[in-house]
DNA sequence: AACCTTGTACGAAATGGATCGAACGACCGT
DNA sequence: ACGGTCGTTCGATCCATTTCGTACAAGGTT
C-alpha cells in the first residue's frame, strides 16, 4: 500500500475521538506519540501482537488522532496535533497532561 | 436505597472517564446535564428503556462524572464539575463545548 | 391500607470489540 | 533472485457491553 487514507479535520467527531481514546492500549500509544513525536509502529513498544497493533493504529487513524506516512518498509505514525487543537481545543493537551503510568490497571490508591 | 456510592476524586482515572464518555448515549446525558444542571433520571429525555438508563447512569457515576442524590422517589443527577475540573482540567469543558447532536446539525466547520 | 410513580436489580439476548496466529505483501539489503 | 524486516489482512475466538423485559423496592398520595 502506498497511500493511506486519513479523514479531513471536518469529519472528526468527538464521539469518535473519545471512543478511540477509551482503550488503554490506544491511550498509551497516544501518550507515547505525544512524548516522542513521530514513531514507527514497532518503535511504540506496545505489548500486543503486531496484528493487534495494526488494528489499534487504524482505529486511531480513522478517528483522526494520528497520521501515518510510509518510509521504506516502515510506517511512521504521529499525532495530528494541529488539526486536533483546531477542532477540539485542549482535548489532546488535556489527555497528554496525565501520565498515569498504569501499564495495566493496578494500584488504585 | 438511601445512600449511593461515589468514587472520591483521587480514584478517577482518565481511561475510566474516556470510556464512560465514549458511548453516544452517555455523552448525550453528560451534555444534557451540562446544559440543564441537576436533572432527574426521567427528565433526561433519553431514548432508551429505564433499565438501560439506570445502567448508563451507573457507569457515569462509577467513572466519577456524575453524582446522584435522592429526593423522594426521584434520583437527581448532576455533573461533578468541580472535582473533574480539579483533576482533569478542561476535559469536561472541552466535551461540553461541542454540541454535535449527531444527526441534527451538520457542517460545523 | 391500596395504589401510583420513580427508579433499581436481575437475568438473557445480541452486538461489538480486543486479541491472536498464520498467511500475505511491500521494501530493502546482499 | 533470495532472504530478512516491517507491517497488513484474514479468520477465528473470547470477553465486555449494550439493550431489553420483567420483577422488585422505595417513597408519596389518597
Amino acid at each position: 500500500m502506498r497511500t493511506i487514507a486519513h479523514p479531513v479535520p471536518e469529519q472528526l467527531t468527538l464521539s469518535g475521538l473519545l471512543h478511540a481514546l477509551s482503550d488503554p492500549v490506544r491511550l498509551e500509544i497516544v501518550r507515547t506519540l505525544g512524548e516522542r513525536g513521530e514513531t514507527s509502529c514497532g518503535g511504540l513498544g506496545v505489548s500486543v501482537s503486531k496484528s493487534t497493533l495494526t488494528h489499534h493504529l487504524k482505529v486511531l487513524r480513522d478517528a483522526g488522532l494520528t497520521q501515518t506516512r510510509c518510509q521504506g518498509v516502515q510506517r511512521l505514525v504521529s499525532l495530528r496535533e494541529e488539526d486536533l487543537e483546531t477542532r477540539f481545543p485542549s482535548l489532546l493537551s488535556c489527555v497528554l497532561a496525565h501520565h498515569e503510568p498504569g501499564s495495566t490497571q493496578m494500584g488504585v490508591l
